[in-house]
DNA sequence: GCAATACACTCCACCTTGGAGTATTGTCAA
DNA sequence: TTGACAATACTCCAAGGTGGAGTGTATTGC
């Protein structure tokens, strides 16, 4: 299914939750709260808004601030039902697109900056998603989230964004302390603690064979 | 810059491991081995090897099995070159696109077992990781890899790949606890917990916890 | 009062996907 | 040895989707 099915639902979601909603707001929200899970092209936003009303999904409603114009957007009953059948829908596959870590794959052809800089690139995305648990955190922690009923899934969103987040920034300090070592190690010493890390990592999950 | 460029350079860096490859060896080596960190459709492959020769990036080779004609490529000196300058430029950003967790964002519009499968989506997606590592791990252990030399790259590679994998897993696990809890806990309980939580990923980097 | 920033969009060239289409060659088993 | 099925080896292209430029107006801070 197109991915701007998808982005239709999530702002049909958004509608769900807020009896109005500009669509500059909407963008806001994806790009603010919802960036590192479903990252989405504004244009798009407004493109898809568009359409749930084409669909009966929604209904918009023109304002004027000044001369300037603006369009909000509510949810209809349709659009409620559609939204359901949709979570009900099998979820697509997750996704990770890592061009830092292509970077590292293809290390040994380019410089021990050119590795430092994939790492360090790794880190500030790490520290990027970071910022918004810095400030979406505390707001919820007060109370003064805009979306206070929405607090147990928004923890649970926050729990897998700062895990991800902390996974990045944990990888890029065990990777820059690799890269450290490196220039004291012979040939050998660096294979076999690669050969050391590799076995780690399999340790930590014994049950190899348990997906059968 | 597009995505192709780097994809082109990604192909540049495999031709620079091994004298030749075929397309087809090419598809699979992005298919097997990066598909996790630089997901590419497969036609993408054989567009950019082509374009790699049209800039004299790399050498095309006709040959034949029977009537089935195969194209092989290897790189140039040019090659060389161009693939040190794009290793010296500065990465992209990661990115994450993460369907399942969207409804997990909007979970209190659908019913439970909607929010179950999206977890499970999630495990299944760390679980489809661990499974390259399962194979490609041993090979690097045994010395049967076919790029052995490698190793210490690799080994970098591995250790983001099998903690993003065992991330989702865990987040699928403490997730589903969360969500076998909510069904014997009062409002005022999953409050406190989800509070409990979100304080718990704050405090887990401390220049988090500093702010109002 | 002036600059910077936020709001409110539209437009579109170019990129990318993903699947269908078309073959031939290996492999395994009945 | 024949037939089925997987693997190899591509080409083609419709249907998305991106990202940034373009065009304004309103608000905020200094």
């Amino acid at each position: 299914m197109r991915r701007t099915a998808t982005t239709a639902n999530a702002i049909l979601g958004l509608l769900a939750l807020r009896r109005e909603w500009s669509t500059w707001e909407l963008t806001k929200q994806l790009r603010r709260n919802m960036r590192f899970f479903w990252p989405r092209a504004e244009s798009q936003i407004y493109e898809e808004a568009k359409g749930l009303v084409g669909k009966g999904f929604a209904r918009d409603r023109q304002s004027f601030t000044g001369k300037r114009g603006r369009t909000t957007y509510a949810i209809s009953p349709d659009g409620r039902k559609q939204l359901k059948r949709w979570l009900a829908t099998p979820p697509k596959p997750t996704t990770l697109e890592c061009e830092p870590l292509l970077r590292v794959f293809l290390g040994t052809l380019g410089t021990d900056a050119d590795l430092r800089a994939a790492v360090a690139q790794v880190r500030a995305d790490g520290e990027a998603v970071l910022d918004v648990g810095r400030v979406v955190g505390p707001e919820y922690l007060e109370g003064t989230a805009p979306f206070q009923d929405q607090l147990a899934v928004r923890a649970l969103v926050l729990d897998f964004l700062s895990n991800h987040a902390r996974m990045l920034i944990d990888w890029a300090d065990r990777s820059e302390e690799v890269l450290d070592a490196w220039s004291r190690q012979s040939d050998k010493q660096r294979t076999a603690a690669s050969l050391a890390s590799i076995r780690d990592n399999l340790d930590r999950y014994p049950a190899m064979s348990a997906t059968t």
